[in-house]
DNA sequence: TAGAATACTAACCAACTGGTTAAACCAACC
DNA sequence: GGTTGGTTTAACCAGTTGGTTAGTATTCTA
């Protein structure tokens, strides 16, 4: 019997994915990824296959939506900075709508990808050429340092992926160590990394804020 | 019979070490761990305790040992600039030396902090404090643009922990779409990243390299 | 050197884990 | 009404896991 809100296969990756993002694949336990998919845990196997096969289909799902997304944000004819702008804020918006992603790619940096299949890694790739090609462009145009793009990816990727992930420890921090006012709720971390990033890229003399 | 190289403790701490950060909590095995410290698994629960216990042994080892190379870097009398680009890459030789850290964190960054114990946390509010000193220190003197402080740290700690964590993904991702060439091996990770992050803070004119 | 404290070991165990299976259910089509 | 094919289930299994135990060797000390 298909549950609420989707096909089962649907509810199984849900729960693969958000049971992956709190325990990591190993922790995660694929009894209760069924039970929270409220699915028998044979119809998982029935529907996706082994675990395996399951955190590989989480990941792919995730990593084409991200695609897609990009791929309209970078057609817009904007100028780069405002593309730029639209690429964090588009990432931005989909680690919030998929906070589950950031937590699994992070574990996944941890163990050195061995867990990410071919499939999966293809589609960062491709990713990973867009942005490139966004940061050569800045180059060229004398807007942007000559920066390592990978470098500078990593480090994009790195600080977006952490700041978005380590929300909820943030409340335990403040609770040991008053040193640090909790920023509202809602802080817009994409804003706030956009200002960062490019003005640690910009050329032209700061102090303006775009 | 104490191993090689140090006190049994110290050993099995270093394979817990690597194990945890190979595989995460949930994956290393105990068993795996005490065979890697040349040591009985009973021992290891002798010396040690059970499996959190010696979690939360390796990350208070890690951290005091931080906390002890920052307040060094922090105590020289230097210039605002140098003293942020010290702290950097102390930060970036800690990383170095102990490699298995910023792999441990990024998964506890992933999960929420759960496994980390209080004494953990306070070691690290202590190090967060130090850091955001800093910076408000050149709010003040106006040679940092206002930012977050806790926001800009945990940028700076993504950054440098995905950096330091992704270098072993490198050659996988090059391997599949050679897009990206390898930099060098020995990138030096520390002066890129104070580079990139004091243009992005910096409210002088960029340009010139302090 | 007696004996107490410490360091160490092999063997064991109950609980759990990913994965399978054989049988049942159920709609649609003949 | 029977049968076919996809779907669902409870029960099961072999291998693994964290943790323990009962007993042995070594070192310290009086």
């Amino acid at each position: 019997m298909v549950q609420d809100g989707g096909t089962a296969r649907q509810n199984i990756l849900d729960a693969a994915s958000s049971l992956f993002a709190e325990r990591g694949f190993e922790g995660a336990r694929v009894d209760e990824i069924a039970r929270r998919a409220g699915v028998n845990k044979a119809m998982l196997y029935y529907h996706v296959g082994n675990k395996q096969a399951l955190y590989t289909a989480v990941l792919k799902r995730n990593v084409e939506c991200l695609e897609k997304e990009l791929l309209d944000s970078l057609g817009s004819q904007l100028s780069l900075a405002e593309r730029f702008r639209l690429v964090i804020s588009t990432i931005g918006s989909f680690l919030q709508s998929f906070p589950d992603h950031p937590r699994i790619m992070l574990r996944e940096f941890a163990s050195g990808g061995d867990r990410m299949e071919p499939v999966v890694i293809e589609g960062f790739v491709r990713i990973l050429a867009m942005i490139r090609s966004l940061l050569e462009e800045g180059v060229r145009s004398g807007e942007f340092r000559a920066t390592d793009p990978l470098m500078t990816h990593i480090s994009v990727v790195g600080a977006s992926l952490v700041l978005n992930a380590v929300q909820p420890l943030r409340s335990r921090v403040v609770a040991i160590g008053p040193t640090f006012e909790v920023p509202g709720e809602g802080v817009d971390v994409g804003a706030f990394l956009s200002d960062f990033l490019l003005h640690g890229l910009s050329t032209s003399s700061p102090g303006e804020k775009p």
